[in-house]
DNA sequence: AAATTATAGGTCAAAGAAAGTCAAAATCAA
DNA sequence: TTGATTTTGACTTTCTTTGACCTATAATTT
């Protein structure tokens, strides 16, 4: 398993329950995972996004931290906002961090992130870029909205 | 025997019992056999088609691996005579009466039903003939197999 | 209070680590 | 022998890891 799976596992488990948003010192996260503090940035960067439910904000200098706050929104409102926050393009990758939040948030089953995930997947759009991208793109937000009751 | 067959078989033998997916690492697996690695990309082009009831996934980039389902064919026998029936190309229309039959003989719920003829509609799927009979094809099968079960 | 120093976190691009593609060459089977 | 299948390898794409350098804030000194 990759460092930045473990790292954003990590993260996730820090979210119990009531907690609304949770704290982190990238230095010393860094220093717990064996690995350089930027990774931490990668970490938040691709699966901590506002699109994907989260909202961070960090202070810089002595006792500075990260701090990750987790949005809570119904879903029509979470699935329209991840529609409405997705332009004409989606990546492989974005698509799955967006599956696997929407099942971390229990917001589909897992049957309905399979179909998503096998439809947005580069295996079955073989296509060159960047219409694959694009294809993806308005699949993902097509399938969304039907799954909206 | 072929390298591709002893591979094949290799593979096939790693699906124990419970075992739902299997995982191989593609340089990993082509050093072991002393062949090139993408020989292993022919073996899963070839032999673990969804029309031979396997849904293939995989992630690159570093701790990137190749991941392998295999479908309980005694479960699905319907199914994989549909996928099995259809080739490399699938129209809208042939798609929605597949789906309608589905329907109609109570395979699918709604939802699903729902789900598959979104992905497979040309509305979506806007790229060029042929491409995208051949995208629709592909798409429709590994939906379907995901159904399965 | 202003200047300095220490202590965080941020950015960005290069390097590394996988897997994918495609077509030529080799082999096999009818 | 010829058409299909298999083998090979050069090149590409995607994702992760690393590190050098930058910026902001707090703490301390003058």
């Amino acid at each position: 398993m990759r460092v930045s799976d473990i790292i954003e596992d990590f993260i996730k488990d820090l979210f119990t329950e009531d907690e609304e948003y949770i704290e982190i010192q990238r230095n010393e996260l860094a220093e717990q995972f064996n690995c350089v503090p930027s990774q931490i940035n990668y970490v938040i960067s691709t699966r901590f996004k506002p699109s994907q439910g989260y909202y961070v904000e960090s202070k810089r200098g002595g006792g500075g931290c990260i701090k990750i706050k987790k949005v809570n929104l119904t879903k029509s409102n979470y699935f329209m906002h991840i529609i409405n926050s997705i332009g004409d393009t989606l990546t492989g990758q974005e698509a799955d961090i967006f599956i696997s939040n929407f099942l971390s948030y229990s917001m589909l089953n897992t049957e309905q992130a399979k179909l998503l995930k096998v439809a947005t997947s580069d295996n079955v759009l073989t296509i060159a870029q960047p219409e694959r991208d694009k294809i993806r793109a308005k699949l993902f937000k097509n399938m969304l909205i039907n799954l909206v009751d």
